[in-house]
DNA sequence: TCTGGGGTCCTGACCCTG
DNA sequence: TCTGCAGGGTCAGGACCC
C-alpha cells in the first residue's frame, strides 16, 4: 500500500506578506486584485472570520471588511518561498508533484523504512517547513491521491464563532476506517464537483459521498458522462491509483488579462494580441518548446466567452508567428459588443528539435528563399531580445507594435495575476 | 457585488480519409 | 462511382482546479 502526503500551506500568499512585515500579525490580510474587476487570492484567517475567501471579488471583501490591509502580492517573492518550500519536500523524498505554489503531493512509500510511518513524517516535514520559512502548512496522510487531499482539508486551521481555531496539523486516514472518513462529507468536497456536476448530481438525489458510494455506476455515467461517472464512483469507494507525478511536462502555455474598462477599439485588440504573443513565445523559448495550435480567447463585457484556434503547418516558438496567427483569428471576431478580457494561448507542444520551424502563410517560399532568410533574421531578432530582458530587465524591449501608451512597459506574467488595476 | 489568471481534461460537432 | 462507416484530427465550449 503506498503512503501519500498532500501538503497545503496555511493562507500561504497572505502568510508569506505577514512573515514579511510582522505588524501585520493577527489583522486581516488580503492578497488580490485591488481594482473594480479584481479579485481576493488569498485571505489571512482574520480575514476570513469576515467570511472572505479566495476567488471573492476585491469590492464585495472590501464591503465586509473595510479595514482589512489590502496588498497586491508579489508572485516573484511568493516563487522563490516555494523554492525553498519544494526543497524540504526533496530532503524527505523525491517523488514529489507540485499543484501550484502552495501545495503538492509527495509518495513517501520509500521513506518509511528510513524515517518512521507516514504520520511521523508528516510532523517532521511541517517542522522542517517552518524551520525553512517560518510557516505552517497541513498535512493529510492517506493510501492515495484523493484521500490525501481530503485529508489536509481536516487538517487546516479553521474559522469558528469566536475566530480562528488552530488545526491538528496533521490528519491521517486511517485505511480501515475509510468509508466513515468519506461518508458524510458533501460531494462537492469532492476534487472534481464543482457547481455544474454538484447540480447534476443534486437532480439524482445524491447529495452526500454515502449516497454517490449507493447510486449505481450507470446512473452517474448518465448523469455526468462517461469519464467522469466512472472516475467519481471510484472516489466515492476510496479509489485512486493515480501516480505521483514528477516533472509533469505543460500541455499548454497562454497569457489572458481583463481589461479594467471594456475595449470596442480592434486596433488597441491588435495591440493587445502582438504584447501577449510575445510574452507567451518567450515563454515557450524558455522552456525550448515550440507548439502548433495557436488560441485566441475573447470574453465580452457580458460574460460570453469564445475562443478560436487554429492549428499551424509546423511548430513555432515565434512570438510574432503567434501573433500573426492569433491577429487573423482575432480579424473574424466583432468587438462591438465590448471585449472584457483577451487571451493567447498556444497548446501541441514538440521539443524544439523536433520537425521544421513554422513558415509564416505569407513568406512560405522555403527555407532557401528570401523567406527563409526574413524568418532567420526574424528568430535571432527574437533570441536577442531574450537575451536583452536576461540582462536588463523584461522591460527593456518590447515589439514595436506592442508598446503600451504612456511608456515602454509590456506587463509580463504575474503582473496581474489577480485582475486589472484602476487605471484604464 | 458581479464574476482573475493559468492551467487540465472531457465532450460533442464536424471534416477528412481510407 | 457512390454510399456507409470507422477512426483520427481539429475546433469550440464547458467544467474544474488552485
Amino acid at each position: 500500500m503506498r503512503s501519500i502526503l498532500h501538503v497545503d500551506m496555511d493562507a500561504f500568499f497572505a502568510s508569506v506578506e505577514v512573515r514579511r512585515r510582522p505588524e501585520l500579525a493577527g489583522l486581516p490580510v488580503i492578497v488580490g486584485g485591488d481594482g473594480r474587476r479584481g479579485v481576493v487570492a488569498a485571505a489571512s484567517y482574520a480575514a476570513r472570520v469576515f467570511g472572505i475567501h479566495s476567488a471573492m471579488s476585491s469590492a464585495r471583501a472590501r464591503q465586509l471588511c473595510p479595514h482589512a490591509v489590502f496588498l497586491p502580492g508579489d508572485h516573484a517573492h511568493y516563487a522563490e518561498m516555494n523554492v525553498q518550500v519544494m526543497d524540504v519536500f526533496a530532503s524527505f523524498t523525491p517523488l514529489v508533484e507540485p499543484l501550484s505554489l502552495d501545495e503538492a503531493f509527495l509518495d513517501v512509500t520509500g521513506a518509511l523504512r528510513v524515517r518512521g510511518d507516514a504520520e511521523t513524517i508528516a510532523h517532521a516535514l511541517r517542522r522542517g517547513v517552518f524551520d525553512a520559512v517560518q510557516l505552517t502548512c497541513s498535512v493529510g496522510v492517506a493510501s492515495n491521491k484523493f484521500l490525501a487531499k481530503l485529508a489536509s482539508e481536516s487538517a487546516k486551521p479553521r474559522v469558528g464563532p469566536k475566530g480562528p481555531e488552530p488545526g491538528p496539523g496533521v490528519f491521517v486516514v486511517d485505511p480501515a476506517r475509510i468509508q466513515q472518513f468519506l461518508d458524510p462529507l458533501p460531494v462537492r468536497a469532492i476534487w472534481g464537483v464543482g457547481p455544474a456536476t454538484g447540480a447534476k448530481l443534486d437532480r439524482i438525489g445524491v447529495h452526500s459521498v454515502a449516497e454517490l458510494r449507493r447510486v449505481g455506476v450507470d446512473a452517474l455515467v448518465a448523469s455526468v458522462g462517461a469519464a467522469h461517472g466512472r472516475h467519481l464512483h471510484d472516489l466515492a469507494h476510496g479509489l485512486d491509483d493515480r501516480p505521483v507525478v514528477v516533472n509533469a511536462e505543460p500541455k499548454s502555455v497562454s497569457h489572458e488579462e481583463t481589461f479594467p474598462l471594456d475595449v470596442y477599439d480592434s486596433s488597441r485588440l491588435i495591440t493587445e494580441v502582438v504584447r501577449m504573443a510575445d510574452g507567451v513565445g518567450a515563454r515557450l523559448r524558455a522552456g525550448s518548446r515550440r507548439a502548433r495550435t495557436v488560441q485566441l480567447k475573447v470574453r465580452f463585457g457580458d460574460f460570453r466567452t469564445i475562443t478560436r484556434a487554429v492549428t499551424l503547418p509546423g511548430a513555432t516558438d515565434s512570438g510574432a508567428a503567434i501573433a500573426a496567427a492569433a491577429r487573423e483569428l482575432l480579424a473574424a471576431i466583432d468587438p462591438s459588443p465590448g471585449v472584457r478580457l483577451l487571451g493567447v494561448g498556444v497548446s501541441g507542444f514538440a521539443a524544439t528539435t523536433d520537425g521544421e520551424q513554422l513558415r509564416f502563410d505569407d513568406l512560405a517560399d522555403g527555407p532557401s528563399g528570401i523567406a527563409g532568410q526574413i524568418r532567420r533574421d526574424w528568430r535571432d531578432a527574437e533570441q536577442a531580445i531574450d537575451e536583452v530582458r536576461r540582462r536588463f530587465g523584461h522591460t527593456a524591449i518590447a515589439p514595436a507594435s506592442a508598446l503600451r501608451p504612456g511608456g515602454l512597459a509590456p506587463k509580463r506574467r504575474g503582473d496581474q495575476q489577480w485582475g486589472p488595476g484602476e487605471g484604464a
